[in-house]
DNA sequence: TTATTTTTTTAGATAATTCTAAACATCTAT
DNA sequence: ATAGATGTTTAGAATTATCTAAAAAAATAA
């Protein structure tokens, strides 16, 4: 079995193909594409047209491109290494969560099997990155806990924050201020009718008001 | 100020022609290059006019080239890189030291001043990688410790060993062996006039002969 | 259903890095 | 000092990833 070597570029296109295909199961369009890769639709179209050949993607012209086995395997390899650098960062470096993607992004390329699996070890074999995604394991799988947005929990439920849909330093500023972050417990007490404005208790303990906004960019898990 | 960007292959080049420009202060050839980059005369010729152009080394034509103050600043911060991460593997995640090449070879291009810093911090701002080899600051200075072969090393001499030549998987394990290692202090017991081996007494305890061939890539500091 | 708009693909160029083969410069030994 | 060996550079081509502009296909709206 030949085993490919693929670019920086290439494994960031196989990624970008799982992430938007696995958002909806569709085929991802070359325009979704470039609007990701932050390109044009030339590039993607030529670059589809490779990936496929290496049978990482599957693609018919016009009709857009999904991740094969062989390309989510690779997608996941990745994804972990980047949220593996993540934890890292964070928890070792005192990096915040806004300053780490930029650097992850250019770790999760490194290509070493046992640096992986060493750092796995390092960091206490960590389930979840900094933002409350899963890490896969070596063999790409992971638990993936039902994420919903705060806004859709019903008044009452108690929940579990896991991830954010926002990563803006400004949401995620919002939330330190708020008392908010991943693995805090929280109930939704009441909604308000007239702005959709959300009020929360903290662990049992703070109450808070947060905005429609906030909500809906607060993924949980409700217990 | 324009601050021109670097390749990961520009920057191997650099860091090249500063480590062979500073074994012996002339300017380095095209075939030494070639040698050491594992590849040919003829694209060393090409990268060397672009490198020229851009100016981080002084290159004429069939002349050699040597670094500049401005390639020596990059090359410094590359090697700064390449060590911090060495110490990371072999300290934090238990690499052995003929592990670590390979994957400094890659983390040192990762460009981010707040992940070089905060690793320093990290480390405990070490002051040698696992080989000996000191770790220059932000600044690119480092103590340059004077350094010489066991084998010239007189009679009667203490000394610590504070580096290898040879960082082949063999000698390392040869010296494992021999309870060697990086900091080892021991003293020069006796020259054997007939092969050349010395003896040597490990911290004042432990006496054992080693080969003219290990002795002369052993480097140590005497005192 | 045909015309118009949008999306996608191709064609043709550019830039970076590498290669082989051929030309040229320098060194060395007679 | 010159011929042959060695070292170095140029010329020309390949590869990867990108772009712009133009052509082609698909979607949409009258």
């Amino acid at each position: 079995m030949i085993d490919h070597r693929f670019s920086f570029v290439e494994e960031n296109y196989i990624k970008a193909v799982y992430h938007l295909h696995a958002q909806d199961g569709k085929p991802v369009s070359t325009n979704a594409l470039a609007d990701e890769m932050q390109t044009t639709a030339a590039s993607v179209s030529d670059m589809l047209k490779k990936l496929s050949q290496k049978k990482v993607v599957f693609y018919q012209k016009y009709k857009g491109a999904s991740i094969s086995p062989k390309g989510k395997e690779i997608a996941l390899k990745v994804i972990r290494k980047h949220r593996l650098w993540e934890v890292f960062l964070v928890d070792q470096l005192k990096f915040k969560w806004d300053e780490v993607h930029e650097v992850a992004e250019q770790l999760e390329h490194i290509k070493s099997p046992l640096l992986i699996s060493r750092l796995d070890e390092f960091l206490g074999f960590p389930k979840h990155d900094p933002h409350g995604d899963p890490i896969p394991d070596e063999h790409g799988n992971f638990a993936q806990v039902k994420k919903e947005p705060l806004s859709e929990i019903v008044m009452g439920k108690s929940c579990q924050v896991i991830a954010v849909d926002d990563s803006s330093t400004a949401f995620l500023k919002y939330l330190d201020k708020m008392g908010i972050s991943i693995g805090t417990k929280l109930s939704v007490e009441d909604k308000n009718e007239f702005d959709g404005s959300i009020d929360i208790l903290i662990e049992g303990m703070k109450a808070i008001t947060v905005s429609p906004r906030a909500a809906e960019n607060l993924l949980v898990a409700s217990e």
